[in-house]
DNA sequence: GCGACAG
DNA sequence: ATCTTGTCGC
């Protein structure tokens, strides 16, 4: 798929802060998601040693689903190496060039991509999903396994269940049951969606396990380049 | 000021 | 993220 040249790398957190704060205005989110996506694409990444620093070998997978199916259509990996040390907030900036780079592998332009992290549930509303999305264009959201920022309820113990997830006196994500009485997951927009398609999405993507299934496709993957 | 902090 | 044994439940 066609993906936009990657910006100038930050050295510091400071200029990795500027880069969003610049990249910000270029996110489209009053646009209706996409509602029936004809593929899904999961996006993971896996570590080798220790995911602390700069330079740590990591594996990015890119897995594309028929959404009615869920069966695979493509899959891409990429192996590189961790570009920033991991700093709550920065987090996109360890695994975007590799995983941009197993993206422009695939032939397949997906209808959504379903980000490993959050989007606009960041504390510059600029997570991962929103990076990738205004580097794409695609349409995009993260759903995280654990809260990064914001206060929320338990939602009920239903699947389907939810609760909204607030900061600074808005609504950045939901608190989403997927599976009756398990752990839920925080689902936030990217990128050219609304939170109530992206929640519907998520729901579709979860027929049997808490995390999506293009997510769990990805994880499999990128574990498996890691290795082999 | 102190602690918490996506993966 | 990754390092790790056993254990409870469907």
């Amino acid at each position: 798929m066609e993906v936009r040249d990657l910006h100038a790398w930050p050295s510091t957190p400071a200029e990795a802060e500027a880069i969003q704060e610049r990249l910000r205005p270029m996110l489209e989110l009053d646009a209706p998601g996409p509602a029936k996506p004809r593929t899904v694409a999961g996006l993971d990444v896996s570590y080798a040693g220790d995911g602390g620093g700069t330079g740590t070998r990591l594996a990015a997978a890119v897995v594309v689903l028929d959404s009615a199916t869920l069966h695979v259509v493509e899959e891409s990996v990429a192996v590189g190496t961790a570009a920033f040390p991991y700093v709550p907030g920065l987090f996109a900036f360890r695994e975007l060039p590799t995983l941009l780079e197993a993206l422009r592998d695939l032939k397949t332009t997906p209808d959504l991509l379903v980000c490993d992290g959050f989007g606009v549930a960041h504390p510059r509303r600029f997570g991962l999903a929103c990076h990738l999305g205004v580097l794409t264009g695609v349409p995009t959201i993260g759903v995280g396994k654990t809260a990064f920022v914001g206060a929320y309820e338990p939602p009920g113990r239903r699947r389907g269940d939810t609760s909204p997830l607030l900061d600074g006196g808005q609504v950045v994500g939901r608190v989403l049951r997927t599976r009756d009485d398990v752990k839920p997951v925080f689902v936030s927009v990217g990128h050219r969606t609304d939170l109530d398609t992206a929640c519907r999405n998520v729901l579709d993507l979860t027929p049997g396990y808490r995390l999506p299934e293009t997510t769990r496709r990805a994880d499999r993957l990128s574990r498996d380049a890691l290795s082999g």
